[in-house]
RNA sequence: GGUCGGGUGGCCGAGAGGCGAGGCUCAGGACUGCAAAUCCUGCUACACGGGUUCAAAUCCCGUCCCGACCUCCA
């Protein structure tokens, strides 16, 4: 079987992933700032990188996955004023929509999900290190700013130059030593949380809490280091300045995905064009949503649109009802399997769309064996199909997916409808086409699809839009 | 101004010097009493202009267009 390799932003190639610690991986992930809803772009970073979790744990890797809440910020602090409540009420709110927009799209919870204010000693602890170490400074006014003049790494994720860069429009010429730096503490201002420090009561910048975190958990030096492509600058570009200057190896590799756009444009709460994630799950299942969003290369911009997520759900109905096709043929849940096919796609930094062909192959194959009543291609279609649809964490089997309460209810309703189906039956037989159909129909009114199989009728719930 | 991605068939979306990715839609066929499902066949594309090469969607030069980042961003 081929090996594990994956792009890296930093030098901009794909190359051999060789952990810092042999058989494990770890990897923080940036998480979003809790002052809104999810929308589709949040969640296809959190699917992205949910899909390359779950190929290192199948490779064999004992993975410890950080994704951090951001619980303090400027928005945060502005959106409460705005919802009039306190700001921590206001984070919850929106923590707990992100756990479920995750939830519902099947994104493995975390190993630790740290929250910024959870970690205020850390980030203390680390600004303290680094003024010692003379790359950082605080002026007195109770900021506390990096030196970025003294880094001379700065800036080398994104290729730009320092000088380059347009300085902040609201740049502070009077603490700041160089109108770049920035800040890694924020002093107090009248009626804003804060918290005590050396320097005075203030609250923590936002690139501050990532590196004093990944620190806490993974150490000095970690295997891969994650976000959306817009946070290469300044965050991330600052993360390294925090973690570099403080004498951190910090991370080995940078992964970024790409965007969701809309018209070619990204989606943003500034451009005011997010699609949430609580409105499109009102159009397609939390499955359907996670294989369209999963199905792109995770570095490939997604243009979004209603006709192309119909189209993706319409597929991966496709997948599903063979899968549900062969457990009723073959009476057991099919065995996950990986193929080489599939392998090698993942392998080959996570080719999702390539590895999605060799699925549509074994579900050529299974269709055909079904057709042929070839039993052990079933299986082996079956089981090669879940193991991809595991991996891409679309397998309908899984728990999170199943319908729940319905056992006893479905039993039910097989035999009233297999009754249905022996009058039907009984008319076909005698070539009452006009009774048999009726039947057919009737059933489809309530919502039943009947197909007539080489196994013989079988039925199912049939979906419609906006369901 | 600086930095970085793109432009592929009706649509979505891979690939990155030679071997028609794949899917969706549509059309035709097989199967079926008819449907549905399934399978088969068809629709053969790489923004434009040059160049390199036996061979270019892929490399080089130029042009056009779209987008992202430059201290809120997944």
């Amino acid at each position: 079987m081929s090996s594990l390799s994956l792009y890296d932003t930093l030098t901009r190639t794909t190359t051999p992933f060789s952990p810092v610690i042999a058989g494990k991986a770890s990897i923080y992930v940036c998480g979003a700032t809790v002052q809104a809803a999810p929308h589709i772009g949040h969640v296809r970073s959190g699917v992205n990188f949910d899909i390359l979790r779950r190929w290192l744990i199948k490779s064999g890797y004992d993975v410890t996955f950080i994704r951090n809440v951001t619980d303090i910020d400027d928005k945060i602090l502005h959106k409460a004023i705005h919802e009039e409540m306190p700001w921590w009420a206001l984070a919850m709110k929106y923590e707990r929509a992100f756990s479920a927009a995750y939830t519902a799209l099947n994104v493995a919870p975390p190993t630790y999900e740290p929250r910024a204010t959870g970690h205020i000693t850390q980030m203390i602890e680390l600004m303290q290190l680094l003024i010692e170490k003379g790359a950082a400074y605080a002026p007195g006014n109770g900021d506390v700013y990096l030196d970025v003049r003294k880094l001379s790494s700065y800036l080398t994720l994104s290729r730009q130059k320092l000088d380059d860069l347009q300085p902040a429009a609201d740049a502070d010429e009077v603490n700041k030593k160089d109108p770049r730096d920035f800040a890694l503490w924020k002093a107090a201002k009248e009626g804003d949380p804060s918290w005590p420090t050396p320097w005075g009561p203030g609250r923590p910048g936002w690139h501050l809490e990532c590196s004093a975190m990944a620190h806490a958990y993974l150490g000095e030096t970690f295997d891969i280091h994650g976000g959306g492509l817009d946070l290469v600058f300044p965050h991330h570009e600052n993360e390294i300045a925090q973690s570099e200057s403080a004498g951190y190896g910090f991370a080995k590799r940078w992964m970024h995905n790409a965007w969701v756009t809309q018209s070619g444009e990204k989606m943003s709460k500034s451009l005011g064009n997010t699609l949430q994630v609580a409105e499109i799950l009102k159009r397609v299942r939390g499955i359907e949503l996670r294989w369209y969003l999963g199905s792109a290369h995770y570095r490939s911009m997604l243009e979004y649109s209603e006709a192309a997520l119909d189209e993706s759900a319409t597929a991966f109905r496709r997948i599903e009802a063979f899968l549900h096709r062969s457990v009723e043929i073959i009476g057991t849940l099919p065995t996950p399997f990986i193929s080489s096919g599939f392998a090698d796609a993942m392998n080959d930094d996570l080719a999702v769309p390539t590895a999605l062909a060799s699925i549509s192959e074994s579900l050529r194959t299974g269709n055909t064996a079904i057709t042929d009543g070839n039993k052990a291609l079933i299986v082996q279609s079956a089981n090669e199909i879940r193991g991809a649809l595991e991996v891409l964490g679309c397998d309908p089997f899984d728990a999170t997916f199943a319908q729940s309460g319905g056992e006893d209810l479905t039993g039910a309703l097989d035999g009233v409808i297999q009754l249905a189906l022996t009058q039907r039956a009984a008319a076909r037989e005698r070539k009452d086409f006009a009774a048999s159909d009726q039947i057919r129909d009737g059933l489809s009114a309530l919502g039943i699809t009947i197909e007539d199989t080489a196994q013989g009728p079988r039925w199912s719930i049939s979906r419609s839009e906006g369901e």
